[in-house]
DNA sequence: TTTTCAAAAATTGGATACAATTATTCAATG
DNA sequence: CATTGAATAATTGTATCCAATTTTTGAAAA
């Protein structure tokens, strides 16, 4: 039996390659807010037909990347501040749940794990690399947990938000900010402290909310 | 401009009524847990083409109804005990924040049409139907509370489990406890009791969480 | 100049046809 | 009799083509 080593999940569908590759487009902020995916070009921009390439959409669009139209195609979708605010209680609410569970059951080896991925972090130039690895931190923050629909649960919550979330990620003050934020996470995980966990998951959602907030004040669609 | 009274969404799409059909024939029990959906059978029993058929499966796997495997099929999914726990708690935490918020903005109207609603359910003797008015009267119990993203995400852990949540509703027993609690809950939001309404959607999620779990003992797939 | 409306173009949705992969059959072998 | 393995069948994934719908264009009219 070959056990994989590399945390990414290969894509073996060319739909679910699209898809990724898509997500990544769009996290990079290829398109604004609004604007619509024409299936042709893609499709002639990936070499394949349009029809794994609607898949690929219909994917994008579970996840609440996007917004489709009946015979209207298939538009970025944009985020009402109402929309942040819901979104980022529930992940409080959710993550939080997660915390409690996971802070107790936390050992030296996944702290471990927590430091070597903030390592990697703080030296993440690109803007993909980046959100893949915050990704990584705070599913080894809640894998003690051993919540996989909480998890699952939560990524739902994190995928359209994502987007806007690092599109502010110049601002050092902020990025120093955050770096420690998750410092705080990770001692309050060494010492088994829920409470200042929690207290500081909040504080880091809150800063996050505020840069979503910040960077989606477009007023369009749904 | 015209409003539309019936509070079920036209599906537009010929994919999107295919999906609605499908998941009231899975939730009508017409297949068995790891049994699989063949594309071909489908489509001719549409009289459609596949194609729209994947696209109702793409939609059905978002909602956790069904596996996919690459050229392998659908498969329809079943529940592990540990899954059906977490998938409680989450709704007890979700549906509780609900209630805080949905409680104090009941009014009249809001509880008479909780009301008729469960009125229609006591009558209902379709288990289709049943499922139906179940959804409508949580609905309209966080209806109040003006959260969208949340009801979503309610949706998506009600989803997975209203299969097995009416494959018991034969016990008459279960059928007249399941009333009362819905009664207890209208009473709490008619007085505006919040913390009573708490009581009652815990004890209801737990009697929901019982029958689930005696239904879905079968050990398959992913 | 602005508005209206019909024809043309562009785009998406669905059906058919073919390719890739998996499941099944059945004869040969131990 | 059980097991192996190659040929066959069945099934899914993708490409191409046509139909349905929307968007654009441009000329005529107010």
């Amino acid at each position: 039996m070959i056990l994989r080593t590399t945390p990414c999940i290969k894509a073996i569908t060319t739909a679910g390659a699209l898809a990724e590759r898509l997500r990544n487009e769009i996290n990079a902020g290829r398109w604004t807010v609004g604007e619509t995916l024409r299936q042709e070009e893609l499709a002639s921009e990936f070499a394949v037909s349009r029809i794994p390439i609607r898949e690929a959409l219909a994917q994008l669009h579970a996840e609440g990347l996007i917004v489709v139209e009946h015979y209207r195609g298939a538009r970025i979708k944009g985020l009402e501040p109402l929309q942040v605010e819901e979104l980022f209680d529930l992940r409080l609410l959710i993550e939080g749940d997660l915390l409690r569970r996971a802070i107790p059951a936390h050992t030296k080896a996944s702290v471990r794990r927590l430091q070597l991925i903030q390592t990697q972090l703080r030296h993440e130039e690109n803007r993909l690399g980046w959100i893949a690895s915050d990704r990584a931190f705070h599913e080894a923050l809640y894998a003690p947990a051993d919540r996989p629909q909480s998890l699952a649960l939560l990524g739902q919550l994190r995928a359209p938000v994502e987007r806007f979330s690092l599109q502010q990620l110049s601002p050092r003050a902020r990025q120093r900010e955050w770096d420690q934020e998750h410092r705080a996470l990770i001692s309050a995980a060494a010492a088994r402290d829920t409470d200042t966990a929690l207290a500081a998951i909040k504080k880091h959602l809150d800063g996050t909310r505020a840069i979503v907030l910040a960077a989606a004040c477009s007023p369009q669609e749904e």
